[in-house]
RNA sequence: GCGGGCGUAGCUCAACUGGUUAGAGUACCGGCUUGUGAUGCCGGGGGUUGGGGGUUCAAGUCCCCUCGCUCGCCCCA
């Protein structure tokens, strides 16, 4: 155990400046989520562990080595959210909103996995997710990565980022292909790294995105998924890539990404930055038309990403001011309570007030300016005497006088 | 889960080849005319050098274990 007060594992506290870049991050999604006219839903952060296990799929790493898994006291094994959709999915077939048609929703909150953590990489993260549920056509798919691509450009990251592309296909092309893949490899297996050696029998598609040297030298002459698209899958990714390019989103045709889950067909997307090692991964997503079918529900299509709030945090460049408070600054008892009674009033027309608890008069003003007041506002025992408060620029230093009962409406145009 | 690097005050760092009460800047608190924000000067609180064990006359400095961070693999947001 720890000695010292810390964290777990893997945790953090964000607070000040990161407190502010998370804010930042969730305001402007929220902001354009609600643009796109999504509706923000919020599901719970743990569900029965099946929720997970049957979706994502048995051998995946998330499921197999990834998940906080426990058994509450009623004997239920219940897992903390490794991921968005499957929880979703769950809240759509739980709440009938298919009697709706196309269901758009966003959500945002914490994720748990047990990785060894790194730079961008937490055991307790947070993401942005959006859905489309109940739209099959490609249409859906541009327009959330045309959602995501704004959100890059409206937090001012999107120069830093690139969006690659590729198509697993529907199920027959997908299945066709991992076959051809199986048994190419299948001839090669000594020259497979070990890795690729396990993935060959868990996950054939994973070794397309294999790092290692010998790994990519067999993928030279490897099949290639075009090839194994059929006719209505090629005809579907086509009027992505045409729906995009309409848009002016600029991507990369990636034939290597093939996402980990089990769920995901046809189209496949993330924006990868260079900026952050290993973790370069900032929002990822794809088409999941199959997953309800396998929950148990009626087939229902599906289309989504998530993104990390804290990769995105840490690659945004500027954060928007802070609003410039009023400082009240009281003196003296009477004072005190005459200087909470104008900074409640001030606070309900809208304006951000604060007000020291203690210090003198030079005390205050320091505290005034680090807090980047635009005013003050001082009232002391002469002030009282004569009914008036003192209202200071802290700009321009200039000073006025004006009667107690008045302050609300000097100040408040003036700022 | 595998391999490498790092770990000194809230933050950024210092302390020659192991050698006396571990320093500085910054931040914080207070003072320099008891009612006005800069700079400056003075003072203060704050570290069992991540934790534990070992070697040594002597360890922040060397060794081992452990915790945490970090880079790569893996995985992904």
């Amino acid at each position: 155990m720890a000695a010292k007060l810390q964290p777990v594992r893997g945790t953090q506290d964000i607070w000040g400046e990161d407190a502010r870049r998370f804010s930042w991050v969730v305001d402007v999604f929220r902001s354009i989520s609600s643009r796109y006219s999504f509706k923000e839903i919020h599901t719970p952060i743990f569900e029965f562990t099946d929720v997970f296990a049957r979706t994502l799929g048995e051998t995946s790493d998330v499921v197999s080595k990834e998940m906080y898994t426990f058994e509450d006291r009623g004997g239920e094994s219940l897992t903390l959210r490794p991921e968005y959709t499957a929880g979703i999915a769950r809240a759509y077939m739980s709440e009938g909103m298919q009697q709706f048609g196309v269901s758009k929703l966003a959500s945002w909150g914490p994720m748990f996995r047990y990785e060894r953590p790194q730079k961008g990489r937490f055991r307790q993260f947070h993401q942005l997710d959006a859905e489309i549920i109940g739209a099959p056509e490609p249409e859906a798919d541009v327009e959330i990565i045309a959602m995501a691509h704004q959100l890059l450009m409206e937090l001012g990251v999107g120069g830093d980022v690139t969006l690659h592309l590729n198509s697993l296909g529907d199920k027959e092309s997908r299945d066709n292909y991992r076959q051809a893949l199986v048994k190419y490899f299948s001839k090669h297996k000594d020259k497979l790294s070990e890795d690729s050696l396990v993935r060959l029998d868990k996950n054939p598609l994973r070794i397309l995105d294999s790092k290692d040297k010998g790994d990519q030298a067999l993928l030279a002459d490897a099949p290639s998924y075009a090839d194994y698209l059929n006719e209505a899958s090629v005809e579907f990714f086509t009027r992505v890539q045409l729906g995009l390019t309409a848009l002016g989103i600029p991507f990369t045709l990636d034939p290597t990404l093939v996402r980990g889950l089990d769920y995901y067909c046809h189209t496949s997307f993330e924006f990868i930055t260079t900026a952050l090692g290993a973790q370069g991964t900032v929002i990822g997503g794809g088409r999941y038309d199959g997953l309800m079918e396998q929950m148990g529900g009626k087939p229902t299509a599906g289309i989504g990403w998530a993104a990390g709030i804290e990769r995105l945090s840490m690659l945004l460049a500027d954060l928007p001011q802070v609003e410039r408070p009023i400082s009240v600054i009281a003196l003296g008892e009477d004072a005190t309570i005459l200087g909470s009674v104008a900074a409640y009033y001030i606070r309900l027309t809208g304006r951000t007030v604060d007000m020291a608890f203690k210090g003198n008069l030079k005390k205050r003003m320091q505290r005034a300016n680090k807090l980047n007041a635009s005013h003050a506002v001082i009232i002391g025992d002469d002030e009282i005497e004569k009914g008036i408060a003192v209202i200071k620029n802290l700009d321009s230093g200039e000073q006025q006088e004006v009667a107690i009962e008045e302050i609300v409406e000097k100040i408040v145009p003036e700022t």
